[in-house]
RNA sequence: GGCCCCGUCGUCUAGCGGUUAGGAUCCAUGGUUUUCAUCCAUGUUACAGGAGUUCAAUUCUCCUCGGGGUCACCA
């Protein structure tokens, strides 16, 4: 059984990068039929917090990825670590280094000032004599101090190390007993019997010595994807400080989950020309050998695209919904269906979407002064009176076909083109030049409001 | 700097030795519309460079250049 999973640090929210890792995990497992876990790298005391781990959470069910059983946490594992410390301890694989973070300091900057590799000397790695005792010692395990390494990546094909290149005999405990990350992963994802680890290829650097502790414990070696990273504007690594990566800001923007999952699914993946893809398709086609190696630049384009799309194929009554989280109560309007067909095949978001209908159903508080000049020329008051007249002698409008029918009279009527009629009465009642139909407009808002914003366009002397 | 990864339209990508290098988005133009948007149609734009291998390279190899990642008692 396939069994991936998302292991975030909560330092803060999430964001779009890690949103993409665990969707891919998420898919992947769905697609086996396997599970897909959730682990909490909560191990650095400093900088974890418990709202960035509901964070997390929120916009997990936001997004509907649900994660398999019991969510881990690393601070609660602190004795399963210690455990297989000793263990190393006592098979003689791992050893105390008394060298102080100082000495450390002084060994490294002696190996920049000769420009060699930065790396533990080894000087504890045998040691027998009678250690200092006024340092607390770290645990180093012992790592090859030659040969190879190689990563079988699935989507980068094998990497290999020299070991001489990038290993040394690495802390596997810091001096206050409390493990490090190389460490603890790899035992996590063993213990939790993850066998298809996909990750940010920023991660790429660790797992040698990650392999490292798979051999050492003598666990299996799961198979690893490294995943290109997401890119800002400037080309580098997307982090928190770039702004709207938090994956709960597209919430508020006016997002729709799908779009934002249908997105992120489609940066760095591909499934030939495929764009759209419903999340029952994701899970079936989704393939972590169809990632592609190369990073990209996040451009949320294509994300405006796909929302619109979104939203265009949402049923009226979820839009209804949705829409009170922008402040917009809808439900017992009677002309919602006529008022959300014409209205959501022009937004990009939901924020846009409650903006439009505001538009329409208040009055305008002001008028475009451009579009007053283009339209009220010429006869355009009389029309609009004539107009206004003929609605007042209409017994029930509802549709926005009887208005239509009004308009087409008086057009008819008076020898006029449409536009003679259609320009003033759109400024009259939206203040603007542009906006849906205006036959939709007034069976929205109604006969009674139609005529008060006409008689109002015409008192304010356009 | 060492090590590692990557390099097709502005952006997201297809391509897996022989293609008029395809799609999407963006942009532009035209059509539809009383306007704007939608929608439809059309169009501009790409294989980083150089050597090989081959009858044939975007595709395979090497080099150069360019970009990125990583080098902690952070994760």
């Amino acid at each position: 059984m396939v069994v991936t999973r998302f292991a975030p640090s909560p330092t803060g929210y999430l964001h779009i990068g890690g949103l993409r890792t665990a969707l891919f995990s998420y898919l992947w497992a769905k697609k086996n039929n396997g599970k897909f876990v959730l682990r909490i790298e909560d191990t650095d005391k400093a900088r974890n917090s418990e709202e960035a781990t509901q964070a997390i959470l929120n916009a997990f069910e936001w997004l509907g990825l649900e994660a398999d059983g019991e969510i881990t946490y690393q601070s609660k594992r602190e004795d399963i670590y210690k455990k297989y410390i000793q263990q190393l301890l006592d098979e003689g694989k791992a050893y105390k280094c008394y060298m102080s973070k100082k000495e450390l300091d002084v060994l490294r900057e002696e190996q920049m000032a000769n420009k060699e590799r930065t790396k533990y000397n080894g000087k504890y790695r045998d040691f027998c004599g009678t250690p200092p005792e006024d340092v607390n010692p770290v645990i180093r395990i012992k790592a090859p101090l030659s040969g190879k390494i190689v990563v079988h990546d699935g989507v980068k094909g094998d990497i290999v190390f020299q070991a001489e290149d990038i290993l040394d005999d690495f802390i596997i405990a810091r001096a206050d007993g409390s493990p490090t990350y190389n460490f603890v992963v790899a035992i996590d994802d063993a213990l939790m019997g993850i066998n298809e680890v996909i990750r940010g290829d920023d991660h790429l650097s660790n797992t040698p010595k990650q392999i490292v502790v798979y051999e050492a414990l003598g666990f299996d070696i799961p198979k690893f994807y490294h995943v290109p990273m997401i890119h800002n504007a400037q080309g580098k690594k997307l982090s928190k400080r770039d702004g709207a990566t938090d994956v709960m800001a597209y919430k508020e923007m006016g997002y729709l989950p799908q779009a934002l999952l249908n997105f992120l699914v489609r940066l760095g993946w591909s499934h030939g020309d495929q764009e759209i893809f419903s999340m029952n398709e994701m899970k079936e086609l989704f393939d972590p050998k169809d990632i592609n190696k190369s990073a990209s630049i996040y451009n949320t384009e294509k994300l405006d695209w796909l929302n619109s799309h979104y939203i265009k194929n949402t049923p009226n009554d979820e839009l209804v919904e949705l829409l009170t989280n922008f402040g917009l109560i809808l439900s017992s309007h009677d002309k919602k269906e006529i008022l959300l067909d014409a209205l959501k095949e022009r937004a990009k978001t939901l924020k846009e979407l409650a903006e439009l209908i505001h538009e329409i159903i208040t009055a305008p508080d002001a008028y475009d002064a451009k579009a007053v000049k283009k339209a009220f020329k010429g006869n355009a008051i009389e029309v609009l009176e004539e107009f206004a007249n003929k609605l007042d002698e209409a017994k029930e409008l509802h549709l926005p076909s009887e208005y239509h029918h009004i308009m087409q009279e008086v057009v008819d009527n008076m020898e006029i083109g449409f536009g003679k009629i259609g320009n003033p009465l759109r400024v009259a009642l939206l203040g603007k030049m542009s906006g849906p139909g205006l036959d939709v407009v007034m069976s929205v808002i109604g006969k009674d409001e139609t005529i008060l914003r006409i008689t109002n366009a015409i008192a304010a002397d356009l």
